[in-house]
DNA sequence: CTGAAAGCGCTAACAC
DNA sequence: GTGTTAGCGCTTTCAG
């Protein structure tokens, strides 16, 4: 006869209930070792231990967090026009570094991906549910629904790159804190490299202005060519064809350009194809830097490019650690934002 | 005074019983028309609506699981070594496809990365904790002990990718239905292609031959070129490194060929660069065909890559169909696995 | 068609 | 230290 129990499995899960009474003590006891044992004699402790392993008992996560109010669960928001998402092994790399850290935390990752208006209405209900005990939001654009939704529902949140601080978050509310690269400082060394090689008409290749990665980046390459004019600027939105049409318009525009400071390496590589397609020799000609160290497109190109290296695991895992301090800080407390150093690494591009 | 009480909001979230106060009912009607208002007259129906609109209601989701044993929840499980899930846009893809659909079906993703081995005890003890309601699993290798956890535990499953029929499996557990595209045929549609084009001398770089997908990739070749010697195939990893690797090896091999198929795009990259290096020209003196079609490479290279379109975000759609369909139907039929057509992509390099 | 009541499995006061 | 006892918020028989 087949078996028209359905998940026969689990419905023979052993429950607390069961554990204890093999274990010859009270519920409560069971509990307190399951979770950690302190205050409880070592002989009980073990003998819960025991029933715990022969019972292969598994806490039920819904039943604790009815009454914890914890839900032991993050959620990640990317909220990233589809072209981006698509294409950039940025997030792949974030989120690798986010699951790491969140595993050594015992949290699970729940994502969420965001891409028109309607989507925020569900993140909104899902936010409000109280269904993770907090968030990590990326990619935030200036004309973000998400912040005011993470305000209004006081969920506990690190973002991820530097938000655009808007007018009506300059209020009373604590400010949110973020996990970014030092763009600016990062866009000063690769221009500062650009400068040291001798390099005296140094273009740059923007990002989109409503990303403040991109915008902080300018701000480095004005640091190091305050008199720059505007010639010399051209703006991308970080896909290789944008960083292709944005190398044409500039070499349209000024023919005796030297180098290039690119704002990401997708762009750049959009960029040396098309210096290579008009016969312009890189390095000799026009020396580029890039901006990521994105592995897979850097060491690619032709030639490999020079590029600003970002620890993009690394401020993934950042992010967490923020967020467990402030859920563990029973104050509610804000930790402070990091910012994370970049570093220079040289290819034959520059 | 600064609020000491922790989260207000949350505390403050109203529970069925407030909104069948407010509608004057019973918890029980309120659930009701939360639930669908099937068998309520409609009346009561819309003062309960009401009620959880005035109110803000939203369902507690942990107090639901708890008695239903649902968890509107899917695990999402990728084992995939680094290099790959650090570079390859793929998975982006995949997971942009899955999520579109389990929104739609009112479902939450988690994500589950698992890296090493010692990973696999953590997503065993997930899986067995029945905190999902189904699982999506990618990137099997032939030595995972995925499947057997899964077999083990018994949660409802689809793959992404032909699973490896291991010996294990072979016996009266119900298949795992899998979805996949079409690899061996597009394979044999890049290859004839070749032919088509007057190709006579026509290699393969292969892909990792754990996967499936490599090995389906090199029978559509030989499903075309019955004949091809050894020296006409090589071996890669799937990435670019790897590609331009097994090029150089192909090139050393037989400095004849004329056509490469390669079993991926990223490899397809390498390999291009390998052939530009040693000054052969594509398509003129060797044309290449890769697969995937990831635009992010193929409109990338230098020249543009003829290449093997398979609907990514199509298939990941269809994987959470599978999933939902096996979940709802109460009998715990397993659906057939699909194969999704492919479709060749021309540009310049073939 | 609606309400009363019994839990789902767990934690946290509160006694002992 | 350990056990007893209330629930957490919801669904679901079972009466009426």
């Amino acid at each position: 006869m087949p078996d028209l129990i359905p998940d026969p499995q689990r419905d023979v899960r052993p429950t607390l209930e069961a554990v204890a009474a093999r274990a010859g003590v009270s519920r409560a006891t069971a509990s307190r070792v399951v979770n950690g044992g302190a205050g409880v004699r070592q002989p009980l402790v073990d003998q819960v231990r025991k029933a715990v392993d022969e019972l292969g008992y598994i806490p039920n996560h819904a039943a604790r967090t009815l009454v914890t109010r914890r839900n032991g669960a993050v959620a990640v928001i990317i909220d990233e026009p589809e072209f981006r998402i698509f294409s950039d092994p940025f997030f792949s790399r974030q989120i690798r570094g986010i699951s790491r850290e969140l595993n050594a935390h015992d949290a699970q990752l729940v994502l969420l991906l965001v891409e028109g208006s309607g989507d925020f209405e569900r993140v909104t209900r899902y936010l409000a549910g109280g269904h993770v005990d907090g968030v990590l939001a990326f990619s935030l654009h200036t004309d973000d629904e998400l912040p005011a939704i993470i305000r209004r529902f006081r969920v506990p949140t690190v973002y991820g790159g530097r938000p655009e601080r808007s007018a009506a978050e300059a209020g009373d509310v604590p400010e949110v804190p973020y996990v970014d690269c030092d763009n600016r400082g990062g866009a000063r060394e690769a221009v500062s490299h650009l400068v040291s090689l001798g390099r005296r008409r140094i273009a740059h290749i923007a990002g989109p202005r409503d990303q403040t990665s991109a915008l902080d980046r300018i701000g480095g390459y004005h640091d190091v060519l305050p008199g720059a004019g505007r010639e010399l600027m051209a703006e991308g939105d970080f896909t290789v064809e944008g960083g292709a049409r944005a190398m044409g318009e500039l070499l349209d525009a000024c023919p005796d350009l030297d180098a290039v400071f690119v704002s990401n390496d997708m762009m750049a590589s959009g960029a040396l194809r098309v210096l290579r397609e008009r016969g312009v020799r890189v390095p000799e000609d026009v020396a580029v830097v890039g901006f990521d160290d994105m592995a897979s497109v850097a060491e690619a190109t032709e030639p490999p490019l020079t590029t600003i290296r970002q620890d993009v695991e690394g401020m993934g895992r950042l992010m967490v650690r923020l967020l467990m301090e402030r859920l563990n800080s029973g104050t509610g407390a804000w930790p402070e934002s990091v910012v994370t150093p970049t570093r220079l690494i040289r290819r034959a591009s520059a």
